[in-house]
RNA sequence: GUGGGUGUAGCUCAGUUGGUUAGAGCACUUGCUUGACAUGCAAGGGGUCGUUGGUUCAAGUCCAUUCAUCCACACCA
């Protein structure tokens, strides 16, 4: 005997053997040749990662859109690998070697390189291994790295492509400055927080004069960089001030007033001091007045040797004393508590410095205006919709991208100078030679953001620029699935690098999610330590439970709590499908096959589960097509626990003890059939339960995940046994309503009369009463005279009388039926409102003023039965 | 400051193109050792869908207003 399921679920027994046997067959490889292609590139996770329910939401989806196309036909394919994330990993390998008391100048460049290097093979291989626990069918064979030959070869070429058309430029402007990393860093690296600091209230002489300018500002340490006093023009107050000078004070330096429209007149004094070197927007201002530009501290964020009193003093330190100074000399006027916002560096938090420096910048204006109207013309959607406007705002107010970083770890810039003549090339060499002087280059020191690199990531993980097969037949990529908060970081360029570079777009949809969060609803993060390992989790209650916490009931874009509770409750249904193929399993018969039964001749519930079915595999099918995975997942959990287990295994149950008779070779078949077919549509979710109970039940084919996904057809679509099933169902509710209302045990068995005018709807089910109703009998009648011993019940199709009399409190049981028939005369109310109405009835679609005509008829009847049954209770 | 999200049962959330009496899980009440499952079964209580207006035959769903809350971007020295 083959077929047996352990008799308890323990997802750990199978999931990872599922994975390996999967992986084994090549199943994650494009099978379908020729077939339209369906293409996920995988967001990278960083090498310095660990697995997080973030990564575990991501790839979740992903691998559900790929199985469920898989399985639809498609030529499916799905690309991994992992990032390089320079900041990130050359940060933490400092950290590392910190503590060995190594610095990075100790080993130098290469030394550092082959840590670096070693760090990847020794970390960014963890990750990926973590990513199959979570079930991902992803293609190992293609797996990329951002780092890789042919990822960098992509990335020269278009640096140089990019430097060649103009649209790459090196120049002085000021940038953000991490003085912890020792990098600039990009604008959207940056963080802003609020932090409480203090309004410095100073005043600055005015030359050859008794007067005095009075400004604020919230980092006095600046002001050694001061190479201008700025004022509103249209302000009168200080208009004869304009073009004198002041005394820069502790420094002694004479600069001018100027007057420049950025200055608002009413905040503050309406003065501003400029130190173009420290302020994005003081160096606009310097720029526009032609201002020279100092910069008074060092890499690390410490004063310059040129202003001794402060030289080699920490920015914050040197604030310290620079005010003291201030004060002793009668500069200072007074001091506020002002909160503001500070820039931080996104990756150790450092208050960032902006600072001039020569950095390499990507000129955007150019490239932003194909990627606006690809999104604005909906050739490329974001789902939901409401992200392309985040992405619309961002790319339309785009500034120029500083790509350059003061990195080891990364793409090296291709460019060299020439130390003797100051000539620039910019080549894919490796080495370049002077074209005036003939003299060997030193390349640039720099390598290249992070991002440049994954902006690439659609088309240099097929190949490009070499015009390879992949490329052709899987690029553009179809949907890229990643979360709400890396759309400016890495969508954006992605968008605008495809379509400059490839000439298409890199993708159609970008299916965006949310974030994961905890019990509370608080990010997880280290420094909380509310982190949820999903390792943790696949251990406790498996993968499928995982995997089905994180989708159902979820809706695009938005975040999600996770916990403990809802963890269990997945699992719980994990373990409802098991138990339910264990039944169907010691439920068959040995010779039981995977072969279709004769549908037109089934009995009303098989027809009714069939045509269930088969309303569902439409639904499904029509949820995931839309991206609504959370709804698909709910309707599958409905299925499969209310209609399927509590309905369609309990009105089988006696038929399935009628050992070989046709009915109950029908019962096998069909429960065969609807349990592996429901597994299927189930798949894509829950990969590792569904193929393990497939496997098990009779079968064709090797594997679920390369069986057809269930798809609708008017063979198994049954309207009529539908309904018929609908009124049976309802009245077994109804009977066990009132027998629980009225404390009837169980064990009291009773007769049933079912008065109805539809008799061929209740016919043959007697089995379904007494195994589910506590019937002893059913007779089915078109009349029934009063009968003092019984108890009425009526639902929309019928009237029931259960000789329980005895057992009831005729006071309950008349407030019950008092309420009911309140409720049935608020209905008709309702409805006869709606239909006199006349414009209801003009402008309604015409089924659902029928709906409220057969209403009426339906509750009029059911209120007449109801005052029956009360007068018939009076009687009792 | 600009843009956006969220607000539905005690809690966490679904609710598709507006269309029956608004759903689920958890929690709660009551009753069940029903030969798949107590990680279960049955029955039940609980919501004026944040506020106020509007559009419509019809609004949880569309529009406006307002309150609360969260996020993104920008940022005033």
């Amino acid at each position: 005997m083959a077929r047996q399921l352990e008799k308890t679920y323990n997802p750990a027994e199978f999931e990872d053997r599922l994975y390996t046997e999967w992986s084994g067959k090549g199943y994650f490889k494009p099978a379908k040749p020729g077939a339209e292609a369906f293409t996920i590139v995988m967001p990278p996770p960083n090498i310095t990662g660990q697995l997080h329910m973030g990564h575990a939401l991501d790839n979740t989806l992903q691998d559900i859109l790929v199985r469920y196309k898989r399985m639809c036909g498609y030529n499916t394919l799905w690309v991994p690998g992992t990032d390089h994330a320079s900041i990130a990993t050359e940060a933490k390998i400092v950290e590392a070697m910190r503590k060995e008391g190594v610095t990075k100048e100790d080993l130098g460049r290469d030394g550092f390189l082959e840590r670096a290097w070693e760090w990847n093979r020794v970390y960014g291989g963890r990750i990926t291994e973590q990513l199959k626990k979570i079930g991902t069918s992803c293609d190992w064979s293609r797996q990329r790295f951002t780092l890789d030959e042919g990822c960098s070869k992509a990335v020269q070429d278009v640096f140089v492509n990019l430097y060649d058309k103009g649209l790459i430029y090196r120049g002085n402007r000021i940038i953000n400055w991490c003085p912890h990393c020792l990098t600039s860093i990009s604008d959207a690296e940056v963080e802003y927080e609020d932090q409480a600091g203090h309004f410095w209230h100073l005043r600055y002489p005015v030359k050859d004069s008794d007067e005095y300018i009075y400004l604020a500002t919230t980092r006095p340490e600046t002001l050694l960089g001061d190479t201008a006093v700025a004022v509103n023009p249209k302000d009168e107050r200080y208009a004869h001030l304009v073009g004198k000078t002041v005394i820069l004070p502790l420094v002694g330096r004479e600069i001018p007033v100027v007057a420049d429209d950025y200055v608002e007149m009413d905040f503050g004094t309406g003065v501003v001091k400029i130190t173009p070197a420290h302020d994005p927007n003081d160096f606009e201002v310097g720029l526009r007045h032609n201002l020279p530009v100092i910069n008074v501290m060092t890499d690390d964020a410490k004063i310059t040797e040129e202003y001794p009193a402060y030289a080699g003093m920490d920015r914050f330190e040197a604030r310290k004393a620079m005010v003291k100074d201030l004060e002793a000399q009668g500069y200072l006027v007074k001091v506020e508590d002002h909160a503001h916002n500070v820039g931080t560096c996104y990756r150790c938090g450092t208050t960032i410095e902006p600072r001039v420096s020569l950095q390499w910048f990507v000129k955007m204006e150019e490239l932003a205006a194909p990627a606006i109207d690809v999104v604005k013309s909906g050739e490329l959607k974001f789902i939901p919709d409401r992200f392309s406007k985040n992405y619309l705002h961002w790319m339309e107010n785009i500034r120029d991208w500083c790509i350059s970083r003061q990195l080891w770890w990364g793409h090296r810039i291709p460019a060299f100078y020439c130390d003797d003549c100051g000539e620039l090339v910019v080549t894919k060499e490796k080495e370049a030679v002077c074209p005036k002087c003939g003299k060997a280059m030193r390349q640039d020191p720099d390598t290249l953001d992070t991002w440049f690199s994954s902006a690439l990531w659609p088309f240099s993980t097929l190949g490009w620029p070499e015009e390879t097969e992949d490329l052709a037949t899987f690029y553009p990529t179809t949907t890229l699935v990643t979360g709400y908060d890396i759309i400016t970081f890495w969508v954006s360029r992605m968008i605008f690098s495809g379509l400059e570079h490839t000439g298409k777009k890199p993708f159609t949809d970008v299916y965006v999610h949310g974030l994961v969060r905890d019990a509370l609803g608080r990010k997880m993060s280290k420094s909380l330590g509310n982190g949820i390992d999903p390792l943790e989790i696949i251990k406790k209650y498996g993968c499928d439970a995982l995997r089905f916490t994180l989708v159902n009931g979820n809706s695009p874009g938005n975040d999600m709590r996770v916990s403990d509770e809802r963890f269990e409750a997945s699992r719980n249904f994990a373990n409802k499908i098991w138990n339910a193929a264990r039944f169907v399993l010691m439920n068959l018969d040995e010779d039981c096959t995977a072969e279709a039964p004769d549908f037109a001749s089934l009995p009303d519930e098989d027809k009714w589960i069939l045509s269930r079915f088969n309303a569902l595999t439409k639904e499904v099918r029509d949820n995931l097509d839309r991206y609504e995975l959370g709804i698909a997942l709910s309707k599958l959990y409905d299925f499969i626990w209310d209609i399927f287990c509590d309905w369609y295994i309990e009105l089988v149950k006696s038929r399935l003890n009628d050992k070989g008779t046709k009915t109950n070779k029908d019962a096998q078949s069909v429960l065969v059939y609807v349990l592996s077919g429901v597994m299927k549509l189930l798949h894509p979710f829950m990969p590792f339960i569904t193929e393990e109970i497939w496997q098990t039940l009779p079968h064709n084919g090797e594997s679920i995940m390369i069986a057809d996904y269930p798809a609708y057809t008017d063979e198994l679509n049954f309207p009529a046994e539908e309904a018929a099933m609908a009124k049976v169902i309802d009245a077994i509710r109804a009977i066990r309503n009132i027998r629980s209302e009225m404390n009837v045990p169980n064990s009291r068995k009773a007769h049933l009369y079912i008065v109805t005018a539809d008799a061929a709807t209740f016919a043959g089910k007697d089995a379904f009463f007494t195994r589910l109703a506590s019937a002893s009998g059913v007779e089915i009648v078109a009349e029934k005279a009063e009968d003092n011993g019984c108890v009425r019940v009526i639902t929309d199709a019928c009237e029931i009388l259960i000789p329980i009399a005895d057992m009831i409190d005729k006071e309950e049981e008349m407030a019950r039926l008092t309420k009911e028939l309140a409720s049935a005369e608020n209905e008709i109310l309702r409805a006869t409102k709606k239909l006199e109405n006349a414009e209801f009835v003009a402008k309604a679609p015409a089924k659902l003023v029928d709906a409220e005509r057969s209403k009426i008829e339906t509750f009029t009847a059911k209120c007449e039965k109801l005052r029956a049954a009360i007068e018939n209770l009076k009687n009792i």
